[in-house]
DNA sequence: ACCCTCCTGTCA
DNA sequence: TGACAGGAGGGT
């Protein structure tokens, strides 16, 4: 049940009491909720919710119906014998509910689906003039990059981030499609990365900031190539690269 | 490409 | 006190 003290998102909620929640899936960025019918309505009253989690967004289980005051609580569901908190201390996070999944997909595509290739991807690059790291943050094309994670598959795939996106050549786009998929892999695998307060539904901290090579590393050595790591703005975001073996 | 906004917190 | 932060939407 939302707690309509607490604000999250812009949408009004729908009724939720009584419902079971039947799948948890990630759609893009967000986490997708399926709620069953209401059991008055058994049928054409399917519930989807969205959430986004935006920079410090968190769902949190609770085993046990805990009534604990807590910081930053934005919504609550009591669960059986437990109970879902979103905790967001910055207030970006989003709830979008709509009646069917198929709301809820985003316009682009998935990296790691089979939807995406080679030749695909050259579509979507074109002759695109933005530079490819604030290309990469874009959601309407490929879905689910963020700062973090533009600046390691650019650094993987060693290419310079101010290039024009639709200049990358046959070889460049190729090893862009191979950094993707590997680096996004492996963030999902290691539960994201974790600076403060990044924490799963289970309380889990992430485990990828082992494996960062250049993001938060400004003025260090580029583990590859042993050059400086700079970072610039671009788009007002944060870009860490090493301009000796990105280019 | 630039700028701004939303919001709250941490760090130098 | 100001810069900056995992995101995204808006404006010019």
């Amino acid at each position: 049940m939302l707690d309509d003290r607490l604000r999250a998102g812009r949408q009004r909620e729908p009724v939720v009491a009584g419902r079971t929640i039947r799948a948890v899936m990630r759609i893009g960025k967000r986490v997708a909720i399926e709620f069953s019918p209401r059991e008055s309505r058994p049928t054409g009253d399917a519930l989807w919710l969205g959430v986004h989690l935006r920079m410090t967004g968190r769902l949190i289980w609770l085993p046990a119906p805990a009534r604990a005051p807590r910081r930053h609580l934005r919504a609550r569901f009591a669960l059986d014998g437990g109970a879902l908190l979103f905790i967001d201390t910055r207030r970006f996070g989003t709830f979008d509910w709509a009646a069917e999944r198929e709301a809820l997909e985003p316009h682009g595509i998935d990296p790691l689906s089979a939807a995406l290739d080679a030749r695909r991807l050259r579509e979507l690059l074109g002759d695109s003039s933005q530079p490819i790291k604030t290309w990469l943050l874009r959601q309407d094309r490929l879905v689910g990059l963020g700062n973090i994670y533009a600046s390691e598959i650019l650094h993987r795939a060693r290419i310079a981030p101010l290039r024009p996106a639709g200049g990358l050549d046959a070889a460049e786009r190729a090893r862009l499609l191979r950094s993707t998929r590997a680096i996004l892999r492996r963030a999902i695998d290691n539960c994201g990365t974790t600076f403060s307060d990044f924490q799963d539904a289970s309380g889990d901290e992430g485990a990828y900031q082992q494996y960062l090579a250049v993001y938060d590393r400004g003025g260090e050595r580029c583990p590859r190539c042993a050059g400086q790591i700079r970072r610039e703005v671009q788009a007002q975001r944060s870009t860490y690269w090493c301009a000796e073996c990105q280019d």
